[in-house]
DNA sequence: TAATTTCAAGAAAACGATTTCTCAAGGCCG
DNA sequence: CGGCCTTGAGAAATCGTTTTCTTGAAATTA
């Protein structure tokens, strides 16, 4: 009878000879209880196993300690590392993380966003900039704090963690035009809908224009990040003329695929081709040669971006739009380009 | 004024010129109210944006249509995958996940399982069959169902969906021994607190010694799931005479450390040293050569562990235990042990 | 010493939904 | 045509906390 099915507060209260009030006080380390008091109080709470209803505690206080992350999926380790960090700094503070996978759907992540209001998330990580206006103003009118990540670029309400993927592409191609390289290909992600697929293809052709090499005499193949794709994009890309002696890959796996032709296809790498990542992931280190990349901080941005919804709306101001650093990381897939 | 923080249920109730309970009637889909009330109700509440609470919903109902998980790590795609799995059928019905990483200690895990418990889960998802005593005492006194993965051992109280290590353990051995090595290692996950990792160091080792090969005289290296463990515990392992001719590995994550340190040390795959890994995550097709690993079916997982939760109690006594299959995939890692 | 603060703790309201009762109005049957 | 179901919808209770409002007693001040 008193094992049924969980303890109350109400019995807790009965239990430590107190009102219920005093209990709850005692459990929200409330300092105006009396020793003698707070310790009949946790006790009896520890007696009776007692563990307090989340809902109703909720629903009076207005504070679920639930913070919302849509991320486009958890099959690519740029994001997964990322939600490791985030929920290893929420959970520090006691703030449960709900997860939710878009699959780069952003009708879906409209859904999934109301769903997390509903459910009361203080706050919601997304990714990248570009989101249904919807979206963004169904969190502004409901007062949900929100934070985007792998983007530098904030609005008036949300705050951004992230980098600058124009920049970043930017750099990728100057880069490789430092080695002398003159005839360049890219393999993109999917840039529908994706700011930063977007980004680092734009960043990337605007900066060879830059160096009088026109856009439209460098061969673009877009594909979702799978191995596969990098391998079948890579095929295409040499299949083009003049053959490109550089391309430069939206992600590591992407380049990894990309590697993987170029050893079937008897192309050496660096030699006849120089190819470049993007990520910096655990398997940079596999392919033969290890891949050269620019470095994604996944982690340090799910920390931040912690650190960013923990804080106070006060604090929060200085918070907004943290840009981090891309940096390049040289290993052996990259060499000199042809002297023309 | 009507658009200061949120409209209410009762708000929608006025504009719709009915009683709350009607609203919320229509908005859990009673279909006992009339056409004419259903649709006004539906307008009202779309034009005041409503937005129901969830913890008052909770509350009452006693329904928070949330689910938790506590995995070791995002960090490693066999946890991230599954656990991306499972969110999508999830929320193919409605149902949140909240996630938690325990980073593999049982203890976190117990902390974490509380705060789930508190949260309102209606199901928690593990990983693994080793767990503390009052972690599952604690769930099953607040009757919240939980699922084991990545093992096929039920309890009374919770079900399994995963496989046997000890058996897969065992296929490892098998088939090094049946391609003829009679010198063979293992490097290990860390086994303490993991029966995951004890079940196929133990599974391989009981097959050897079947096959007349003392345990004793059987190398074994442990390190965590990291390439670079996987690098220096082949280096001990190579260290080691006789030396191995053939090590199984406890992850591709080690497996292709271990290949990456006979490239280095100029020892040919699978000519000198046969390798074969587990997991058969992505990568195993990037190490040169590939690699021969046993798949897991992270995916069916947490789709199946998804579908155990969404069933009703009465459909779950069918679903309890269930074993998938493991299944080897041949690559080039693995070559014919040398006569003897 | 009387008046005023301070303090610990209880009583009761409140949070925002759902659910249980209850009831009036129609439809059906004999 | 009268009584009995059925049906749609409202009133009020309820879920388990936290919070606000009170209050009596103790401590402080004048």
């Amino acid at each position: 009878m008193d094992n049924e099915e969980g303890a109350k507060l109400i019995d807790v209260a009965k239990l430590a000879e107190c009102s219920p009030a005093t209990v709850s006080r005692v459990l929200n380390g409330n300092p105006t209880v009396n020793r003698s008091v707070r310790e009949r109080v946790i006790r009896a709470a520890a007696e009776l196993r007692y563990v307090p209803n989340g809902s109703a505690r909720a629903l009076r206080s207005t504070r679920t300690r639930l913070v919302g992350a849509i991320i486009p999926t958890l099959d690519h380790a740029i994001y997964a590392t990322m939600v490791d960090a985030l929920q290893a700094r929420l959970a520090e503070k006691g703030v449960s993380l709900i997860l939710n996978t878009s699959t780069y759907d952003i009708d879906l992540e409209y859904e999934q966003a109301k769903l997390l209001v509903e459910r009361g998330a203080e706050a919601v990580l997304l990714v990248g900039a570009e989101h249904r206006p919807q979206t963004l103003a169904m969190l502004e009118q409901k007062r949900v704090a929100y934070v985007f990540t792998y983007t530098s670029t904030a609005t008036d309400a949300g705050a951004a963690v992230g980098f600058d993927n124009e920049k970043a592409g930017r750099a990728a191609a100057r880069y490789l035009l430092d080695l002398g390289h003159t005839r360049l290909g890219m393999i993109a992600g999917i840039t529908q809908d994706n700011d930063r697929a977007r980004g680092r293809r734009d960043g990337f052709l605007r900066e060879l224009a830059k160096a009088d090499i026109d856009a439209a005499s460098v061969p673009v193949a877009e594909g979702a990040y799978k191995i596969e794709n990098g391998r079948s994009s890579m095929k295409m890309l040499m299949a083009s003329s003049p053959r490109p002696t550089a391309v430069f890959c939206g992600s590591d796996i992407l380049a990894a695929g990309a590697i993987k032709y170029c050893v079937e296809a008897g192309l050496a790498v660096p030699k006849d081709i120089s190819i470049i990542g993007f990520d910096n992931l655990e398997i940079a280190v596999l392919t033969a040669p290890e891949l050269t990349t620019l470095e994604v901080p996944a982690r340090d941005m799910g920390r931040l971006a912690a650190d960013y919804i923990l804080a106070s709306p006060l604090q929060r101001r200085h918070l907004r739009e943290r840009e981090l650093p891309i940096s390049l990381v040289v290993r052996g897939s990259t060499g000199p380009g042809r002297a023309n």
